[in-house]
DNA sequence: ATCAGGTGCAACTCCAGAGTTGCACATGGC
DNA sequence: GCCATGTGCAACTCTGGAGTTGCACCTGAT
C-alpha cells in the first residue's frame, strides 16, 4: 500500500504538481514514451537534469509518477490512479456547485418575490 | 461569450487557481454561502482583504468565479462549468495513460520473451 | 582495472506570487 | 450634507519554489 494520506492531501499534491507548465510536459513525455529516464526526459526540454529530477519528486509524491531502478538507471512511468482520483472529486464538487447554485437562485427569486 | 482561448488554457488557468489552499477555501466558502463580498469573505479567512480580492481576480481569470455589482458592494459567486470541463479534460487524459501503459507493457513483454 | 554514462547530494541564485499596509474614491443610509 | 461601509489602487516585504552548477558516487562495459 502506498496511501496512507486522506483524498484531501492526495488531490492537493496533484493540483500542485500540475500547476506547473514543466511538469505537465514532463508528464505529456512520459505518457508518450512510456519508461523512461530522467536523463533522457531532460534531453526533450529547455531544463537541466536536476530540475527534472526535482520535478518528478514531486510527480512521485502526488502520485503521479513512479520510479523503479534497472540496473543504473532508474526509469520512470506514468500512474494514472491519483489523476483519475483527482478528476472524479471535481466532477463531484462541481456537481454540488450547480446544485446548490439551483438553490440559491430559487430563494433569492422567491425573496424577489416577497419584496419587489 | 466568454471564452475565447483554447481549452489548455482553461485548464492551465484552473490548475493554477486550485493550487493554492487559500482559493480552495475562498471557494468552499463561495460554494456554502452563494453570493458574498470579499469583505464577508475575509471576515472567514485569516488573511486581508486585499488578498481575498486578489485570489477572487485569479479565481475569476481561471472561469471558477464571477463577480457582479450590487449598489456598493461587489458579490461574488462560483462559476462549475470551468471545473467541470478540467475534470473531464482530467479523467480523458487518464484513461489515455491507462491505453498507453497497457500497451507498453504488452511491447515489453514481447521483447522480453525475445530476449530473455 | 579503467572508463563512460547515469544517478544523488548540496549550495547557490533568482523571481513570481502571497500577503501586507496605507490611502483615495464611491455609494447608501441617516 | 455627513458619516459609515465597501471597494480600488499602489507600493512594499518576504518566502517558497524553479532552475543552475559542481562534484562525488555507482554500475555496466571493455
Amino acid at each position: 500500500m502506498d496511501e496512507a494520506r486522506g483524498l484531501d492531501a492526495v488531490v492537493d499534491g496533484v493540483f500542485v504538481a500540475l500547476a506547473d507548465p514543466t511538469r505537465r510536459k514532463l508528464l505529456d513525455l512520459l505518457a508518450a514514451q512510456g519508461e523512461v529516464t530522467a536523463t533522457t526526459l531532460a534531453d526533450g526540454l529547455p531544463v537541466s537534469r536536476q530540475a527534472v529530477v526535482k520535478h518528478l519528486t514531486v510527480l512521485d509524491a502526488a502520485g503521479l509518477v513512479s520510479g523503479r531502478r534497472a540496473g543504473r538507471e532508474v526509469r520512470y512511468a506514468v500512474r494514472p490512479a491519483a489523476l483519475d482520483a483527482t478528476a472524479r472529486w471535481m466532477a463531484t464538487l462541481a456537481a454540488d456547485w450547480d446544485r446548490r447554485l439551483a438553490n440559491v437562485k430559487r430563494i433569492a427569486e422567491a425573496t424577489e418575490r416577497d419584496t419587489p
